[in-house]
DNA sequence: GTGGCACTTGAACCGGACTTCAAGTCAAGG
DNA sequence: CCTTGACTTGAAGTCCGGTTCAAGTGCCAC
């Protein structure tokens, strides 16, 4: 008998609808080493249904800004690096979301200004600066 | 006379030094109609000190998360279609703001809790279902 | 006047994240 | 048994944002 009662294998076509990702790009994933089949049906790969939550961590980690190769280095790190790794990570995104916020704010600010150019706003002209060295 | 009292042209390492950008950059911006050159001194381009500026602009765009090619649009969009062009991008960039609070919580969430693999969570596997279709 | 050196060019290359293509395989259904 | 069509492969192509290279040019200091 199987491991687990309902535990029907899918074939790339199914992860691919299931998860929103192309075949292409799941085999490519598997090139890098992200996501590995349970085995073949003759050439055909076959996935079990945890496969959809492997991928799903794959999209949150692009989401989330990581690049396929540190969501590698990550599912790598020793279970005991993991958390000092991860508040790196938390560091980054907070640093990414606060550089968004600043866009947001000059992008909102250019709406209701006054100045025909955005370069001719002082207070538009005052947030870039911020941006050079 | 100059048009201003002060206008010194710089060159191309003045203005990487001023941006902090690459010169080969520079050009590359150039190419894709983003930045221009006042003159020329023989072969060699001379910027006025405002290039510093449009520089700064071209960072700020990358840094809200427009590509080269949208900010070449935004630049081009008709002056009074300028604010519906950025009430989208204030859109977008909110979505992505929420995209990475999201991200950011589903890792702080990671720190905290007991399972020793992520995919064990519960509380983590819900927050990626969000991800899938 | 002449030489050095920072600039110029176009083309090629890079890495990331995939997609596309041609050619081949093979499980399943009629 | 044989067809069919979804899968397989590796290689090449794409887009983005540049960098690097080889070869050439010409401004400026001496």
């Amino acid at each position: 008998m199987d491991t687990a009662a309902g535990a029907r294998l899918l074939d790339i076509a199914e992860v691919a609808e299931a998860t929103g990702v192309a075949p292409s790009a799941l085999r490519y994933y598997e090139r890098l080493g992200l996501l590995a089949p349970e085995g073949r049906n003759g050439l055909r790969r076959t996935y079990r249904p945890e496969a959809v939550d492997r991928v799903a961590l794959i999209l949150a980690a692009r989401a989330s800004g990581f690049s396929l190769a540190e969501l590698k280095e990550l599912l790598e790190v020793a279970p005991g690096e993991v958390r000092p790794y991860l508040h790196g990570r938390i560091e980054v995104l907070d640093r990414r979301i606060e550089a968004m916020r600043e866009a947001r704010a000059r992008i909102s600010h250019a709406l209701t200004c006054e100045h025909p150019s955005l370069l001719d706003c002082p207070t538009f002209r005052a947030g870039l600066r911020d941006l050079l060295p």
